[in-house]
DNA sequence: TGCTTGTTCTG
DNA sequence: AGAACAAGC
């Protein structure tokens, strides 16, 4: 007996349902489906999956069998070939994953293959946790103490007596995307078990006063990781609690597990909250768009819209697919607030360039920003890009990293340039727009927007 | 998981 | 002068 596990997100051996649910009928041949209506994902994101797939390929000797087409063929196809029984998979809750899972599940089903489906990317289900009267939260708190008081099922270990059985021909991986994709660091489970370890020792404990300081090493780096399913969180709640951490630090990276859950959550009741306001409460609102706007965005999306806080930023996700979470706060706001452009225009860029891009976290942590999402912030909340820069990047060593043309200006001088003599002698833009005139010109709107629904 | 402004308090 | 706080955006 043969049955296929149909990897997804969830590129693991160890603490993984599916896996066991398949290696109980018997040998299990693993496959990985390139499906064309993911080719848009960014090339991080690509190359970097790939590089997963690559170190999974390793860790099974071999035997991932990769196939390109529309999974409903794909799967039925090396399911006949192979002779397989049956199909197992790890639940996947965005709005084309839940389609394509219908579908695919109603093509095996005129072939008499079943597919099954075990655990999920979560620690708790998506759709699971609900109020009295059954009705899904609407503010992240109430529902992250319901969250935490879940009972969370402990992780399994890799399957005993496991047998791998490749029986059909496999496309191979592009090394070149392979190769990409690990500039990104170091990737695969074993990876991201060393990380996991490494912060859990490390930086942990003192996570709830330096995560938001981007010029330090303060936070879990674990995204990645997660987003591709090579740990699963339940393996990082289970370490927590077995190795009894009560740190504030510890608590605080258990909440940032829940804000990843409950945006799953909040998309997976409102699929189509993917690409459009959650809320309607600010669908009266005048968002810039058009040639004169593109040139300020195209700006944003360098890095140089001449606020250093901002630029490091963009600059940072340009080069190595990833941005610390403070400064994808204080990014967003600036495309929405100072530029006043929609959040999906954000959203699309950031998705296009992280490899850690997941939309349910990346586009409601735009939604949060742009004050459209659940629990939201107000609209009225506008970050200060130059003093937030001064707040968490007080000796504005993260700056200079990523910006070279201010590079010559000492400590906290480079949030100012302008304040600065030689500030501009290495080239860096001037500010494309004055932050406190467009902080008021966003409030004029948000007023008027309030007003008119 | 903000910012600004105005006011009061403190040294 | 500058910290601490409240209130409104």
């Amino acid at each position: 007996m043969t049955s296929i596990l149909w990897l997804r997100r969830d590129l693991r051996l160890g603490d993984h349902p599916a896996l066991h649910a398949a290696a109980e009928e018997g040998a299990v041949l693993p496959l990985f489906v390139r499906d064309p209506a993911l080719a848009n994902a960014g090339d991080a994101r690509r190359s970097r999956l790939e590089a997963s797939l690559a170190a999974l390929d390793a860790a099974t000797d071999g035997v991932l069998v990769v196939r390109s087409g529309d999974p409903a063929e794909v799967v039925a196809s090396v399911a006949a070939e192979a002779g397989a029984t049956s199909v197992h998979v790890t639940g996947e809750f965005t709005p084309y994953a839940v389609r394509r899972d219908r579908r695919v599940a109603d093509r095996l089903r005129e072939a008499d293959v079943p597919m099954a489906s075990s655990g999920t990317p979560y620690a708790v289900r998506p759709g699971s946790v609900v109020n009295k009267s059954e009705a899904p939260y609407q503010v992240f708190t109430p529902y992250s103490r319901v969250w935490r008081d879940q009972a969370i099922e402990p992780p399994l270990d890799r399957p005993r007596g496991l047998r791998w059985r490749r029986t059909v021909d496999s496309e191979g991986l592009d090394t070149a995307l392979v190769e990409r994709g690990r500039s990104f660091g170091p990737v695969g489970e074993d990876a991201a078990l060393d990380r996991w370890r490494v912060f859990a020792d490390g930086a942990l404990d003192d996570y709830d006063s330096r995560r938001d300081r981007p010029d330090l090493d303060g936070t879990s780096r674990l995204s990645v990781h997660l987003k591709h399913g090579e740990i699963h969180p339940r393996t990082l709640l289970a370490d927590l609690t077995n190795g009894r951490r009560r740190s504030q630090g510890a608590r605080t990276f258990v909440t940032e597990l829940a804000w990843r859950e409950f945006y799953a959550d909040v998309l997976w009741h409102r699929p189509e909250s993917a690409w459009r306001d959650l809320r309607d409460g600010l669908a009266g609102m005048r968002y810039d768009e058009g040639p004169d706007v593109e040139e300020l965005v195209e700006a944003w999306r360098q890095g140089r819209t001449g606020y250093p806080f901002v630029d490091a930023g963009m600059r940072q996700l340009l080069e190595i697919g990833w941005m610390h979470n403070r400064v994808r706060m204080v990014t967003a706001s600036f495309l929405v607030k100072d530029l006043h452009v929609w959040w999906p225009v954000g959203a699309r860029h950031f998705l296009d360039h992280l490899a850690d891009g997941d939309l349910a976290s990346n586009n409601h942590g735009w939604q949060w920003v742009a004050g459209t999402g659940t629990d939201a912030a107000p609209y009225f909340r506008v970050f200060n890009p130059v003093t937030q820069g001064k707040k968490f990047d007080p000796d504005g060593d993260y700056v200079r990293r990523w910006v070279p043309e201010l590079a010559h200006l000492p400590g906290v001088k480079v949030h100012e340039p302008w304040r600065h003599d030689g500030g501009y002698d290495h080239g860096y833009p001037r500010p494309v727009v004055e932050h406190d005139e467009e902080r008021k010109v966003a409030l004029e709107r948000y007023e008027k927007a309030s007003r008119s629904t």
